[in-house]
DNA sequence: CAGGTCGAGTTGAATGTTCAAGTCGCCCGG
DNA sequence: CCGGGCGACTTGAACATTCAACTCGACCTG
């Protein structure tokens, strides 16, 4: 990679100093999650993933939506919604219903029992969020690292700008 | 999550401005690995974690490593390590070597094989890294992120930040 | 030098994610 | 009203990762 005698010519090589950046993001991709997914299962039992489904339908005016929809809140594919919800219900904190009229869709409900794990989970997890990000940072950092990380998403799934 | 009535008092919770960028910062980590992953996979058959074995054998002087080392370097456990390096050992990129005199230790050798696989992989990553990611960015805004970044990373697994 | 223990690495089972079908309602053209 | 196609979801198999043993060599310590 680094390798001066590299083989493709007509590619645009990173700069050193692009280099290093895309290096410490990396580094930040492959170690943040697995930290905040460390807590949530130790504290919680939950992934982050499932974490993020609950979140989604509890912020959802009737603690509710379809699969399709919230797979785009969730930001996972419909396939690992499924699987994931099937472990949720399973768990008792999420039902599903068929909507009536309206195709094959199914609705996800949040239940108390989900509710309340939610509630049981959420203040450890934002403990971590303060502990390794939000509280290491300036607020003008916060704000660029933000604001970055918008522009990138918009560029890989701008599906998913609509819902920040 | 955004509910008024909080279960748990005593924990800081996050302004909303604070809650903005954290689910930015949230959406990246969810959309950017799999697709510098779907785009290895696609054009190399690696994903990202194999092809940075590669890459980090590559960049040591006599491309070796022991698999320690290699772990802390690729960001990995040391069983992740394990499994990926059966892979890249089967595919004929790797081979592995007892260290002579030194434990148990063993050490992780890039064939020529996988040297070329490297720099057959290298080019398509890195247009798809330019394009996501690099090429979206002012110089400042990469460098902000990338600042941001380390400063995560040492919050939460210091031992990557040398390698940087 | 016997026994303990520690660091390095491997292994296999359990879990989660992806991928490629497959199912099932609905709608639309004939 | 029938048949094909489409959108929404589910399912199961393949694959990767994690987790908890387990192996093995080196180094103490008595």
């Amino acid at each position: 990679m680094t390798s001066p005698t590299e083989a493709a010519e007509d590619v645009a090589w990173l700069s050193d100093a692009q280099l290093v950046e895309w290096k410490s993001l990396m580094a930040l991709l492959m170690t943040l999650p697995p930290a905040i997914d460390a807590q949530l299962k130790r504290e919680s039992g939950l992934n982050t993933f499932e974490y993020h489904v609950l979140v989604a339908l509890s912020e959802s005016p009737e603690r509710w939506l379809p699969m399709s929809d919230l797979a785009v809140v969730a930001q996972g594919s419909l396939s690992r919604l499924s699987h994931a919800v099937g472990r949720l219900e399973q768990a008792g904190w999420v039902t599903r219903r068929a909507c009536p009229g309206a195709g094959r869709r199914v609705k996800a409900h949040l239940t108390e029992a989900g509710m309340a794990k939610l509630e049981d989970a959420a203040p450890g997890h934002v403990r971590e969020v303060q502990r390794l990000v939000v509280g290491r940072l300036t607020p003008e950092q916060l704000a660029a690292l933000g604001e970055a990380a918008r522009v990138i998403v918009d560029a890989t799934e701008p599906r998913c700008t609509e819902h920040l």
